[in-house]
DNA sequence: ACCTGAACACCGTTCAAGT
DNA sequence: ACCTGAACACCGTTCAAGT
């Protein structure tokens, strides 16, 4: 109703905002610039002001996604209270929860870590900082996680590093098993479970 | 030099070829159909009479991927010997070893597999036949491997089908860690005799 | 500083027509 | 049965120009 006015405002957060939603109801591949600033009401070039290229725009939303887990996976462990098995358990649920939610964000998030590494992404550099950032703070609340374990004696000792690459790895691949109609998709409880017991057993 | 004939007569299989060299070479974004008519030497819409659409392309890709993918456990248990941990780590070793030399079809085909159970890839019916088949050998082989394991004791007792989503999540995951430039590169050996170590742990 | 409009080279997909 | 050539609608990207 209103007019728009010449400078949309809040074209950045818009169309993040937006592209998050189309890659959760449509997927990357149909993901576009130019439909993003349709949606926007902004010519097809706008967008061009504050993503670099497609792949910028790709980077900064895996950026977002990272820091979104991690406040997640935070809150997951808050939630479990002092309970150690729990609190590793509420980690690799929040994994499997994001995602159901977020499959193809998810996704992305963890070609984008891989290919930034590799230098793939070298449009996107701001948007690798940020990534970098989201990324690490989810490895050092891991981390802490692992020594906690460690100090209480419920997990074995040895570095704590190698203990918490492998933790988020199977975090990781029970979160990619049990998307939407996969096959473990409604043995999501019973893999946690597995993976708690294996990582405490005997030591509970 | 010699005049191409008006029938190529292997256009499939040398589309299939050149497009796993180019998702080697370059990535899933870079894959194009017509550059791939234009290698083989042929028209942009001759591909259409072997592949329905570019998900279809992708499918078969995937589907020939996981065939492989199955080969290749199947070797590597087989060359691990009669000892069990040996032959639980070749297996995830494959994995490892497929990652790091295939990133981009891996990546395509674990997405693949999960978009086509939750009808996604409603193009490629024939490959997702195909791409099941694949899948289908890779699981049984690995369930025989688990209950292998409980035969001889050395895995606990319990549904060898929980075992067995859990270990191929954490192969998985690890290989996904351990891609070119990943955090864990240099640290493949290590978490392969952790992943192993944690479930064998206590029976070797 | 932020956005527009036209332009360029490229795509996937379709379809009548050729061999 | 397999392939061509023209055509259509769509992209990402660039750049002079506008406010």
């Amino acid at each position: 109703m209103t007019d728009r006015p010449y400078h949309h405002g809040h074209l950045r957060d818009t169309l993040l905002a937006e592209a998050e939603r189309t890659l959760r109801e449509q997927g990357v591949e149909q993901l576009s610039l130019r439909d993003l600033a349709r949606q926007a009401g902004v010519s097809h070039a706008a967008p061009r002001r504050h993503f670099a290229d497609r792949q910028a725009l790709l980077g900064a939303l895996a950026a977002a996604g990272f820091a979104r887990l991690a406040d997640e996976v935070a809150a997951a462990i808050e939630a479990a209270g002092p309970d150690f098995p729990a609190r590793l358990r509420a980690t690799c649920a929040a994994y499997v929860r994001f995602a159901t939610e977020d499959t193809a964000l998810m996704e992305l998030m963890f070609t984008a870590k891989s290919g930034s590494a590799s230098g793939e992404l070298a449009a996107g550099e701001a948007a690798s900082g940020e990534l970098a950032a989201g990324v690490g703070r989810l490895f050092t609340m891991v981390g802490e996680l692992i020594k906690e374990g460690q100090q209480t004696g419920q997990l074995p000792p040895g570095d704590p590093e190698r203990i918490r690459l492998l933790f988020m790895a199977i975090a990781r691949g029970i979160a990619e098993l049990v998307i939407p109609g996969g096959p473990g998709a409604g043995q999501a409880d019973g893999l946690l479970d597995d993976a708690v017991a294996l990582f405490t057993r005997g030591r509970g």
